[in-house]
RNA sequence: UGGGAUGUCGUCUAAUGGCAGGACACGAGAUUUUGGAUCUCGUUAUGGAGGUUCGAAUCCUCCCGUCCCAGCCA
């Protein structure tokens, strides 16, 4: 249950709005729909079907300069693919521009709104700052006649652009800055994308839109946090208007982590070519979850478990995935696709020879039925499933090791063939054993790998489009503030691979665009809905399997190399050292801490302990092997230093080290790095 | 430094004075013709300090952190 659930079934029990239950989703067409938007969707239209409601589409269409009908096409075709359906309530608050305007004559008339001449420069400045109070537009006590005449000659077009507003006469010294006299109409000519050129005064969003909840007479109309300051605004609209009462409710927007939820960025990438359109499938809008092969469904149920609540929060992209895989394993049918192909000969298979398997397209769904995967004496398998000189836990095909094939036979590598020039593996020589056919041995002996394959003889060439995220960063806006950096710094340079020449089963041929296969122990693909044409398939990966091998794969490396790239022997001066990005060095929590003790370990020629404050409720212990350059410590107490906070805690013999400080030096003169000042401890180093 | 909000596992979210629960992530194991899926188990949280109470995430006081607001955008 949600807060604002919560609040319906109160009002419900005291018997408001005899029960009734009316929202609407009310978008700019300025823009695409992203998943931020599905989340407000879901809400609204879920609470409206929760409570045998309604939901109404409503385009908040009052500034012309920005919209578009390109955007009003496209949020409709993303509404309803999400799965929701605003029956015959499709609105405009453009529709309501003539009572909007009418309303506004009535306000007028009570004394509580008049024209203002101040330009906008002036507006601002009388406008007092978030510590002073603004003070009264010379104009703000005009007659009633005077401003009903200013603002019927503002309508006909009698005044120049920007020359003058209607301006709602509340309370200039309010500490609520939208109550200081809130501008309600601005002249702006530009031809709106429905009215046309019937207007060139055109009413702010909040004087219209409590206008246009009203009008609908909706019961709860649910928005966003930054609108929470302007709820006394739109209370005051419609009791001054006297008009029906819609309740406002502001619930925290939807941040994803690696990705940008504004629209105006987004619409950025786009322009600037950074991304192919609104559509791209790396786009966190509908149409490029659309495009990238997500489900509707899948985005249901994320909006359903991510909950809604007031809490500014930062979802993890994981769960995202989590949803679209879980939704895809259920509906999607396996076939074989090898991306990066590498030729195997099956020397004692007779040349020539063909066979055909038939393989589920589904493990645990015989109701999805089956296809026949031709087999032949030439093959390919993925190249990452060879190595020469395979690692330890490393499952598939080496020299001399035995494979299963899946669905077909058991193979065992004898022999390499490689480049000559440049070393590299062109073909693998491999023998099979007939007598697995189906992926079984009758003699019962096992296999530790399994690999998918393609028939070269049959395959089908196809191009694959491979996406990472589209950020290095989990979350942006820190991070730009923090680094006062711009946004696109952080776009992952690698967030698109385009494979040409992936070879797939041939019982793809002919897929039609946006339908899904699972790639066997690759992921999730889609064909692609603009650029696959029947005889030239084209596929996004929509989301690899979860892939423990990559994590053994990853620890291994670290392991593995940490000891001899990064251990006590330093580098030489000048040594190469591999680049990292920007998200490798982010994952280092350097912090400033203050020495608080300082001691030489009994024992120890190198080691000195330390007792750091890093901001904790308690201090560090910390081992570092400087004992050469600071033969008495005690020199160091007091020093701010730069200490790496989420090291792992090492155990030494002379004790466990929490965290490691920095030094510069070489042999055995190490010097801790320092500050210019003092820096509090627990303050972050970057 | 004005006003408005908001702080619960690493993340999201429940618990309206009465056992801090779920999901993701992470870890361990079982199983497996996808290093997939499935199943089992596990680690981790009420921002801080006081107070009220038999009992506080919840009520009160103070402090701290974070977010939003000075468009003729929405």
């Amino acid at each position: 249950m949600d807060f604002i659930r919560a609040i319906i079934n109160e009002e419900l029990s005291m018997g408001k709005h005899g029960g009734r239950v009316h929202t609407r989703f009310p978008p700019e067409p300025n823009g695409y729909l992203h998943i931020g938007h599905a989340k407000s969707i879901c809400l609204n239209f879920g609470i409206a079907a929760d409570y045998n409601g309604l939901c109404n589409l409503r385009f908040d269409d009052t500034n012309p300069s920005k919209e578009d009908q390109e955007y009003i096409d496209s949020i409709m075709e993303d509404v309803k693919w999400l799965g929701f359906d605003w029956e015959n309530r499709l609105y405009y608050a453009s529709d309501y521009f003539e009572q909007t305007y009418r309303f506004a004559e009535e306000l007028i008339k009570k004394g509580l709104a008049y024209v203002c001449d101040l330009s906008a420069e002036e507006v601002r400045q009388y406008r007092g700052t978030l510590t002073e109070a603004g003070k009264d537009s010379p104009y703000r006590n005009r007659s009633v006649e005077e401003n009903l005449d200013l603002f019927r000659r503002m309508r006909s077009g009698e005044f120049p652009d920007g020359s003058r507003t209607l301006r709602a006469k509340i309370d200039m010294a309010s500490p609520n800055l939208n109550m200081r006299d809130p501008v309600i109409y601005r002249i702006l000519r530009s031809t709106h994308h429905r009215t046309g050129d019937d207007w060139c005064i055109y009413p702010m969003y909040d004087y219209a839109h409590p206008v246009s909840d009203s009008l609908e007479e909706i019961t709860h109309s649910i928005c966003t946090l930054e609108f929470e300051d302007h709820r006394p605004l739109y209370d005051w609209c419609l009791e001054k208007l006297g008009i029906f009462r819609s309740r406002q409710i502001e619930f925290a927007r939807l941040n994803l982590s690696y990705t940008l939820m504004s629209k105006r960025r987004l619409l950025e990438l786009v322009q600037m070519g950074i991304v192919s359109g609104w559509d791209d499938p790396r786009m966190p809008t509908i149409a490029g979850l659309r495009r990238r092969g997500c489900t509707p469904e899948a985005i249901r149920a994320f909006c359903d478990r991510i909950g809604v609540a007031k809490k500014d929060s930062m979802v993890d992209m994981a769960l995202l995935e989590f949803h679209i895989r879980e939704d895809l394993n259920v509906r999607t049918p396996r076939i074989m696709a090898v991306l990066e192909p590498l030729k195997v000969t099956i020397e004692n298979y007779p040349e020539g020879q063909t066979e055909e398997f038939d393989i589920p397209f589904h493990p645990d769904d015989p109701s999805m039925g089956s296809r026949a995967v031709p087999f032949g004496r030439t093959l390919y398998i993925e190249q990452d499933d060879f190595m020469e000189n395979p690692p330890p836990k490393y499952f598939r095909l080496a020299p001399g090791r035995e494979v299963r094939l899946r669905g077909a036979y058991f193979i065992t590598c004898t022999g390499v063939v490689k480049d000559p020039q440049t070393g590299l593996v062109t073909e693998l020589r491999c023998i099979y054993d007939p007598s697995t056919r189906g992926g079984d041995a009758p003699d019962g002996r096992k296999v530790k790998g399994t690999l998918h394959w393609v028939s070269a003889a049959h395959a089908v060439p196809a191009q694959v489009r491979l996406y990472e995220r589209l950020f290095l960063v989990e979350n942006i806006g820190s991070e730009c503030e923090r680094t006062g950096r711009d946004y696109k710094d952080f776009l992952n340079p690698d967030s698109l691979r385009t494979l040409n020449g992936c070879m797939l089963e041939p019982s793809v041929k002919g897929a039609p665009p946006l339908s899904r296969y699972q790639f066997e122990r690759q992921g999730y693909f889609c064909v692609d809905s603009a650029d696959s044409k029947p005889d030239s398939l084209v596929f996004n990966r929509t989301v690899t399997l979860r892939d423990s091998w990559a994590k053994v794969e990853k620890t291994a490396r670290v392991t593995r190399e940490t000891p001899k790239a990064a251990s006590k022997k330093s580098p030489a001066k000048g040594a190469p050292v591999p680049e990292i990005t920007f998200d490798d060095f982010a994952r280092l929590d350097l912090r400033v801490g203050r020495v608080l003790e300082a001691a030489l370990v009994e024992g120890a020629d190198k080691l000195v302990k330390l007792l750091v404050d890093v901001g904790e409720d308690r201090p560090r212990q910390i081992l570092a092997g400087i004992r050469r350059a600071y033969p008495d410590p005690a020199a160091l107490v007091g020093k701010r230093v730069v200490v790496v906070a989420n090291l792992k805690p090492r155990a030494m013999k002379s004790g466990t080290s929490e965290g490691m400080i920095l030094a510069g030096g070489s042999g055995d003169d190490w010097r801790v790095c320092t500050f210019d000042g003092e820096p509090e401890p627990g303050d972050k180093v970057s």
